[in-house]
DNA sequence: AGAATATACGAACGGTCGTGCTATCTTGTC
DNA sequence: GACAAGATAGCACGACCGTTCGTATATTCT
């Protein structure tokens, strides 16, 4: 009678397969998510390579597991808090405001790493693109909701295409990260958070 | 009498350099400056591994080249048709116009070949990541120049900063930029379209 | 305590990477 | 037409790639 003793995983096994992740989705801002190789990984954390990789099928496998890992990170530093927000408008402005802030505190050294994603597998195929593009979706969609939720309240001009600022503001953030990586410089992050707060007013 | 017999490029190395190196933006903007290798390179232009090396002393060359290239590509069909418009307004409007045609026209296979090469090098070291964030401020200088002149001309409101214009400029067409590539959806086109006009009223 | 399994390692695989060396064509110049 | 030099190909190198396998150790379950 279907004598399937499903066997419990060890917690030393859990903690390094949590180190792992959190390493690949740092290296991944650097080298990218495809550019991020085993080997290199398995150095930089101290372990074998082919210790590392038992905790995979593939590296398919790895990269998808990283993307969910970062976005634990993401859900935690930046949606969670917003969600927190009393009115609509508050949690647009506290969404951009903490996604500001995980890119300048380096959370990734890379900023962030989902634009990192978008931009290097944009023109790729497989899985990995399309839980990278399934979830850039959900993020604007997110946004656009709030922006609709904030003219329902008053909050802002009922005018306005929702989807129109929602492309907007996700520019703004955009182009922060981009030249904020790029020239080491957050006068890029300064010029966001402008811009972000008067599309917000 | 310095008898330096300036041995001249005979036409065809010409010719195979210029397919090469065309061959290296477009596959760039899908792989990655970093992430094109020389074999796959040559294989897509039929031509052996060694025979395509030649024409470079490494492949750090062969990227430099690459983005000159690219470089010529931009200005041909964004840069130059917008220095022939009238005004300063009319040739801001004509700089992003040309850059969105650039983009849905799919000159290159994965969008902007810059935004590609921005976001890939971002944290990476060496003379390639210096290079393409020199051209990112000189393009970034370019517009904000515009801004100005447009203001002095009283084509633009003057009590704007010019840097903050130009950053929400630059922040509409990456967002373009990387929308449509993700997504293949010419809205994130239409959406940088209408942003840009709006702001540039 | 003993059996079973999760975890980690070292070694090795076929393949591809960037990079040289050498030989063979092809072209322009005298 | 000879000759120098540019252009291309063939071959090989050491390194690293993702992946597999066999094995030793540590933990959990009976």
């Amino acid at each position: 009678m279907a004598a399937t003793a499903e066997r419990r995983r060890r917690p030393d096994g859990e903690r390094s397969r949590q180190k792992i992740l959190r390493a690949a989705a740092s290296l991944a801002t650097i080298d990218g998510l495809d550019g991020l190789s085993i080997g290199s990984l398995a150095d930089h954390i101290g372990m074998s390579k082919s210790g590392l990789y038992a905790h995979f099928r593939s590296k398919e496998q790895l990269q998808l597991a990283t993307i969910e890992t970062a976005l634990a990170i993401l859900d935690t530093l930046v949606v969670e808090p917003a969600e927190a927000a009393a009115t609509p408008l508050e949690r647009l402005r506290t969404l951009y405001d903490r996604f500001l802030d995980y890119i300048e505190e380096r959370v990734f050294p890379g900023g962030c790493f989902f634009a990192s994603a978008e931009s290097e597998l944009g023109m790729r195929e497989g899985r990995v693109k399309d839980r990278i593009a399934e979830l850039q979706r959900g993020w604007v969609a997110r946004v656009e909701g709030l922006v609709q939720e904030a003219q329902a309240a008053g909050e802002l001009p009922a005018d306005e295409d929702p989807a129109q600022v929602a492309f907007e503001l996700d520019a703004y953030g955009m182009m922060g990260n981009v030249g904020f990586v790029l020239h080491d410089d957050p006068e890029y992050l300064r010029h966001a958070r402008s811009a972000i707060h008067h599309r917000l007013r």
